[in-house]
DNA sequence: AATGAATGAGGATTCATTCAT
DNA sequence: GATGAATGAATCCTCATTCAT
C-alpha cells in the first residue's frame, strides 16, 4: 500500500482524475484492490465501492473490467493460486533432491509465499465463501488440492521407499503433510493478534515429526 | 374503517397459535435455528427472517431475544462451544490414562462431537466472519485454544518423559496435535463433496506419527 | 387526487406512519398509485419511488405486494381492462337492441369509461411498451380485442341483413368501429391541449357514416 | 511508461480507421440508427450506445453531432414526418382530381410510406413519448394534424358538394378519414404477429363506407 | 474528427429493524 | 409476548456524458 502510494504520490488526486492504464494493469489494480477488500470482511461485506476506491478509481470503472461481483470474486480467486502451484511441481520432478529436502522446501516455499503475503487471507476467503460459490471451491479442490496431493504422494512413497519416514503409512495420507500449513495459516489469521506463533519451529518440528533424524553420519563416513 | 378493524380483531384472535414457550427453550430455539443459517450461508448473507422461518416464529420475535444481527451472532458461537472443553479436560486430569490413549480419545471426541455435527460449520463461521467480530475471535482464543493447548502441553510433556513420543520436541508445539483436526474440518467442509477423506484413518496415521509405535508386549508384561 | 386528500385530511402525514391496511386494499392503492405513473411519464421513466410516493406509503411497501417493477406494471395493465368487457358484452346478447343502438351505447361507454377516466391512457401505455412486454400485447389482442371483435362481428352482421349498414361489407371488417375510438383516445392523449375533438360529435358523425338514416317513420307506424 | 505510450501510439495509428465522412451524411446515418433504436425499445430503453453500434461508430461521435439523447430523439422524430406531406398536400391542390380517388391515394401513400416502411412505428414513439416532450407533439399537431386536417377539409367540402359522401356531415369532421389510418398503424405495430389484418381491404371498405359507390353510369345514364 | 475508457448520478432492490395490533 | 406490515438506509449496477488521446 506504501508502495503504490509512493508510486502515484507526485500527481496529485485531481491530476490522476481521468487516466487511462493499459487494461491488463487496470485489470490487475482491481483485482489486487478486491482481494485485499474481500480478505479483509468478506465477500458480502465488500462494497464495490469500497473497491474501487481502493484502486483509485470510480465505481463504473470496475464494471468495465468485470460484469459483477460475483465474477470479481470468482475470477479474482481462481487467478490468485496458480503461480505458486508452478515452483513445487519442479521440487518434486527432480530426484536428486531429497524428500525431506522437498518437504522443508515445501514449507519454505509456503511461509514466504503464502504466510508472508497477502495470500495468506486466500484459504479464509475460500472457506468463508465456499457454500456460496460451489465454483470456486471446486475449482481449489481440482487445481491445488488434488495436484498438489499428487506430488505430496510420490514424494512420500519415495520418501518411505527410502526408509526416510517414521511412519510409512504416512505416503497413503499425504494430506497430513498439509495440516501444519493450514494451521499456521489459521494461527496467524485469527490468533496471531493475541499470541505469536514461531511458524518456522512449526515446521521444523514437524518435519522432524515426520522424518527421522538426518544420520549423524551416512554410512561408513568416519571411523 | 371501524368496521375493518372489528372484522380483524375477531380473525386475529383466531389466528393466534401464537405459542408462548419457556424463554429459554425459545432461546435456545433461535440459537439453534440462526446456527444453522450462519453455518450454511455465513454472516452477511443470513437474512433475519431465514432464522425466524427456521425457528418457526415471526420476524420480530428474534428481537425479543437478541437484540439485534450482530448480537444474535456473537451470544451464539460464543455459547456453542463450552460443551466440548468440559470432556477434554477431564480427559488429562486423569494420570492413569496414557497420554497417547487420550489424545486418541481426543480424536475420537472430536469426530463424532464436531465432525460429525453441524459443529463443524463452526471454525468456518469464525474464520470467514473472524475479521468482522474481533471479540469472538478473542473469545475463542482466550476460552478455548489457550485451554486446549495448555491441557495438550501437559500431555505431550507427560509422553515425552515417558518417551513415547517420536519427537519429544512436539511437547513444546502442542498446536501440532490440533493440526489434523483443523484438517478434517476443512476438507469435510470444503471437499467432502468432490473426494472423500476417511478422517478415522487420518487421526489413525496422524497418531502413529506422533506416537512410538505400542510395544507389543510392555516388557515382562504376562508370564 | 383531490378526493383522496379530502380522506386523509383529518390525520397529519405523521399519524399516517405505519399505518397497516387490508392487503387488498393497499394493493390496490398502489396499482392506482402506478397506473397514475406510468400514464404521466411510462414505464422507464417513472421511478418506484414515484409510485411509493403517490401511494402515501415507502419504497419497500411496494416490494411486499410486487416482486418488481415489470410485474407491477404487467399485473396492472392486465387488471385494468377486464371490467369494461362484461358491460359490453351484454349489449349484443339482446337481440331486441337494434344494432345501431348497440354500437351507439358502446361509444358512450367507452367515452364514459374510457375517454373520460384516466383508462385513456392504457392504450398509450400498451402501445408504448408493448414491444417490451409482448405478454401484455398478447393477452390484449387475447382478451379484449379478439373478444371485442367477435362481438362486433355478430352485431355487424345482423345490422348487414337488416340492411341498416351503408356498406355491408363493413360486417367483414369490424375494425372499422373501433377506429373513431383509437383516433378519439390518441387525439385526447396527445392534441387535446392543443385544439379540442368533440368526441360526441365524432362519434354521432360517425354512425351516421356507417348506418343508413334511421327511418323517420318506419312504414305503417301510426295512423 | 514511456514505453507503452510507445506502443499505444503504433497501435492506434494502425487501428484508425476512423473514416472521417460528410457530415451531413453521419448525421444522418446516426438519425437513421437513432430511430431504429427507439422505434423498436423507447426512448428510455435505447442506449446511447446502442445508436452509436448500430451506426457503427463509437459513442462519442454522437455527441458530435447531438447535444445529447433528448436532442437527438427531438430531432429525429422531427425530420422524420416532413417529406411524406408533400406528396399529400399535392393531393388536394389538382382539382382535376376526383376527392374518392385522391382520398384513396392518400391511403395508398400511406400504407407505402409509413405501413410498410418503419415510419410506422413513428406514431407509437409520440404516443409514447409524447407527454415527456410536449415539443414534439405540439410540433406534430401543428405541422402534421393541422396541415393534413386542412387538406382533408378542402377535400370532403368538395366532395361533399359533388354529393359523393354518403354523410355529407364528414366535411365536419375530417380526422375520421384518419381513423382506419391510425388503426392501421396500431394493428400492424401490436397484433399483426397474432392476427393478420388486410389493410388493403380495410381501406376499401372504408373508402366504400365514405363514399357512395361510383355510378356505374354517370349522368342520364338510366331510362 | 473520432474514439472509448472513465466518471458518477440515478434508480431498482434488499433487508435489518420498528411498532401498531 | 407475538406478529408481520411498514420503513428507509444501504448497495448493486446502468448508462448519459466527458475528455485525454
Amino acid at each position: 500500500m506504501t508502495d503504490q502510494s509512493v508510486i502515484n504520490r507526485d500527481r496529485t488526486v485531481a491530476e490522476r482524475k481521468r487516466e487511462k492504464r493499459d487494461p491488463q494493469q487496470r485489470r490487475a489494480e482491481i483485482l489486487a484492490a478486491a482481494f485485499a477488500c474481500f480478505a479483509e470482511r468478506g465477500f458480502a461485506a465488500t462494497r464495490m465501492e469500497d473497491v474501487a476506491a481502493r484502486a483509485g478509481i470510480a465505481k463504473g470503472t470496475v464494471y468495465l473490467h468485470f460484469p459483477d461481483k460475483e465474477r470479481l470474486f470468482t475470477e479474482l480467486v481462481s487467478g490468485i493460486a496458480s503461480p505458486i502451484l508452478g515452483e513445487i511441481d519442479s521440487l518434486v520432478h527432480n530426484e536428486a533432491i531429497p524428500p525431506r529436502f522437498a518437504v522443508s522446501m515445501f514449507y519454505t516455499l509456503f511461509r514466504r509465499e503464502v504466510l508472508e503475503t497477502e495470500r495468506r487471507h486466500l484459504l479464509r476467503l475460500i472457506l468463508a465463501e465456499g457454500p456460496l460459490f460451489p465454483a470456486v471451491t471446486e475449482f481449489y479442490h481440482r487445481e491445488i488440492i488434488t495436484k498438489g496431493l499428487t506430488v505430496l504422494r510420490i514424494l512420500l512413497k519415495r520418501a518411505a521407499e527410502r526408509g526416510d519416514l517414521r511412519n510409512p503409512l504416512l505416503a497413503d495420507m499425504p494430506q497430513i503433510v498439509m495440516s501444519p500449513a493450514l494451521l499456521a495459516i489459521i494461527w496467524t489469521t485469527l490468533f496471531e493478534a493475541y499470541e505469536h506463533l514461531d511458524t518456522q519451529k512449526l515446521f521444523d518440528t514437524f518435519l522432524d515429526t515426520l522424518f527421522v533424524p538426518a544420520r549423524a553420519a551416512p554410512e561408513g563416513a568416519t571411523p
